[in-house]
DNA sequence: ATGGTTGACCATCAA
């Protein structure tokens, strides 16, 4: 037995309604977490992905920024949340399977223009967040858990089109690289996707502002599936739904995929 | 150094 679980950052569920419709159709995760919903709960469209046989859902919205999802087709349970840096922004969730596996959904803050936490609060914010996430980790000793969403850092130098012309970059500084390796270490999460596929330049996000993101492919691995040491050798089947970028009036992310083999 | 695109909301902000 086993489940297969894909993450998508999709930049307003409610206008991309039909994009999700078609995943859910097309590629048939039992679970698919959402970031970037921009909406509140009620008005998630979650009735028409219900009808796709998505019936649970947890998921925690605002109005216009931020909101998280998690839809299945297998039942959840609410694993509950918590607010990261204390601003009240729907940032993460978080549900249990009747397995006993946890699966945390995040959306880490992208983190504004300037690396430069002294002008720019947003990059403050993001570190904070990613420090957060560190205390929250260190010391306990969890298992069958899995991590994913939008952490807005593309941690390896083949995570990006150009490692040397992004060092200054948001989302690839050193110091971003750094604060999101000592959150994965202090809850010994294991990066699934790169287990996984070890070698070779892998991206998730393609920015809306190059004219031909295809034929530039100037992309960064923003999205991730990570998991703790028991479990994480589970995983396989690894991928990013490259496609999805080109859709009809895309999210600027791509699906990340991966399919567990643990009883469900 | 600058501007390029998109979504939500309705003049900007966030990404």
């Amino acid at each position: 037995m086993s489940f297969t679980l894909a993450t998508w950052n999709i930049n307003s569920v409610r206008l991309r309604e039909g994009l999700v419709s078609r995943l859910l159709t097309d590629e048939a995760p039992d679970v698919l977490c959402l970031q970037e919903c921009k909406s509140p709960v009620e008005k998630m469209p979650l009735q028409a992905f219900a009808a796709l046989g998505y019936t649970h859902c947890v998921a925690r919205g605002q109005k216009g920024y931020n909101g998280v999802a998690i839809l299945s087709k297998l039942p959840l349970r609410d694993a509950g949340h918590h607010d990261w840096c204390g601003k009240g922004d729907a940032r993460h969730v978080a549900a249990a399977l009747e397995n006993g596996v946890v699966i945390h959904n995040f959306y880490v803050p992208a983190g504004g223009d300037k690396p430069d936490r002294e002008i720019n609060e947003k990059f403050g914010h993001k570190l904070d967040f990613l420090t957060e996430m560190r205390y929250r980790f260190h010391g306990e000793r969890p298992e069958r858990q899995i991590l994913v969403g939008d952490l807005n850092i593309a941690p390896r130098e083949d995570d990006v089109w150009s490692h040397k012309q992004l060092l200054k970059v948001v989302s690839h500084t050193p110091v971003e690289v750094e604060h999101l390796g000592e959150a994965q270490d202090a809850g010994k999460w294991v990066d699934v996707t790169r287990a996984d596929i070890p070698e070779g330049r892998l991206y998730s996000w393609w920015s809306y502002r190059s004219p031909d993101w295809n034929a530039a492919d100037k992309g960064r691995r923003l999205d991730h599936v990570w998991a703790t040491p028991d479990i994480a050798g589970a995983a396989h089947s690894s991928r990013i739904l490259r496609d999805a970028r080109g859709w009809e009036q895309p999210s600027d992310h791509a699906p990340v995929f991966a399919t567990f083999d643990v009883d469900v």
